[in-house]
DNA sequence: GTTACGATGGCACCCAGTGCCAGCAAGGGA
DNA sequence: TCCCTTGCTGGCACTGGGTGCCATCGTAAC
């Protein structure tokens, strides 16, 4: 669920072809741009493309959808999300070692915070993204799943997996909407909090956690 | 997550207007058809209102979009989510109730399975449909965080209640999946099955449960 | 140059969803 | 019987996201 800016293409490659008008980074940043200013809904792909001084085609050879803009390069990060937990050691009982990579994974920069913020206010408050949003974080869910699913010794799509995949994402949603409530929040204290409470919910009647 | 078909609108009753020209079952049977028939992408509302008899603008009095089709009336049953949690008695701890609750809610008359399976494949396999359910899980998620809220003395928004509820929506969601890819699974068995799993996968470095 | 390659962006099109409004079908008077 | 009110209908036009097609442009290598 974190991102960072990607790695920007070469400047001038050794290709043939002609050289890319923009890049996504910056088509990013023109689109946030006109998101603060007049909200996504009444942002069209029209104004983004004249805003980057591209055309609305080529718009869409950046990003698949309007949606997919505050995504960055979401699939890149996830990989981090993968070597995070793999390298977590087997002593580390599964929901402990998931709960320190997911806290690890949304570790920003604090340069980063204000842009972060904006990012997920997108993500989890327009509806149009929020529903978007549950295609993304399949790929997110699967790399859980298949660190759960190793873990315990069943197949990634076995229902155990599943439930902690989804469980976890869930609760990570809920952690990020509250930091999202809470401006002077800190995400990486809510997220470990998050699933701290809900394994404190399942352990009986119930006992706060710290 | 469960549904029935909803009550019919009086057929005369002594309004004065026009009487309606069908009804939201009948074009959800219609459109239901032309989904088996051609799958829901490559079903147009333009179809769906012919094959219904009606104008394209009069299928958006009856559902608000598209994707809102499979839903039948999941407003009206969450009503019974709500009142099959307040009906658990306090002694049962938190999750135990939310998981008996959850089970119950989502119990399905043997004859209306394969309905309830053709529903939830959309809701649950079509992108589209998979990224709208977000939306409209929403509100089952309200419920569960507001019994939640109650139980443990805080705020339906504070951080647990919400981390509980989406963590038991993705459960339910994973347990709906397995379902759906296991023609002979019993979806109760399953429910209970993920949440019990996951409660496992908390306690300890792994337990397999049952 | 010329050629090969890859990006660009215009155009036409499909489809969901919305505002507007004329018109239709009932019931209830007068 | 004639009207009036009420409420549903559905055509029309329009917005906006997304796609296929294709001519054109810019660049590197030969």
């Amino acid at each position: 669920m974190n991102h960072v800016t990607e790695t920007k293409t070469a400047a001038a490659g050794g290709q043939p072809g002609r050289r890319r008008a923009t890049s996504r980074v910056e088509l990013e940043h023109v689109a946030f741009g006109l998101f603060a200013e007049k909200g996504f809904e009444r942002t069209t792909v029209d104004d983004i493309a004249a805003a980057a001084g591209i055309g609305r085609r080529t718009f869409f050879r950046y990003f698949p959808s309007k949606n997919d803009i505050p995504w960055g390069a979401f699939e890149l990060e996830l990989e981090r999300m993968r070597v995070r937990l793999k390298a977590c050691p087997r002593e580390v009982p599964l929901m402990d070692a998931i709960r320190l990579a997911l806290v690890d994974f949304n570790r920003v920069e604090s340069a980063q915070i204000p842009w972060h913020r904006r990012r997920m206010e997108l993500i989890l408050r327009v509806p149009a993204l929020v529903a978007h949003s549950t295609l993304r974080f399949a790929a997110w869910r699967a790399v859980v799943a298949e660190f759960a699913a190793e873990r315990t010794g069943q197949r990634p799509d076995a229902l155990a997996p599943q439930a902690i995949a989804h469980a976890v994402l869930g609760v990570a949603v809920a952690a990020y909407e509250r930091w999202l409530d809470d401006s002077g929040a800190d995400l990486g204290v809510l997220l470990d909090s998050a699933v701290r409470e809900l394994g404190a919910a399942f352990a009986d009647g119930w006992h706060s956690v710290s």
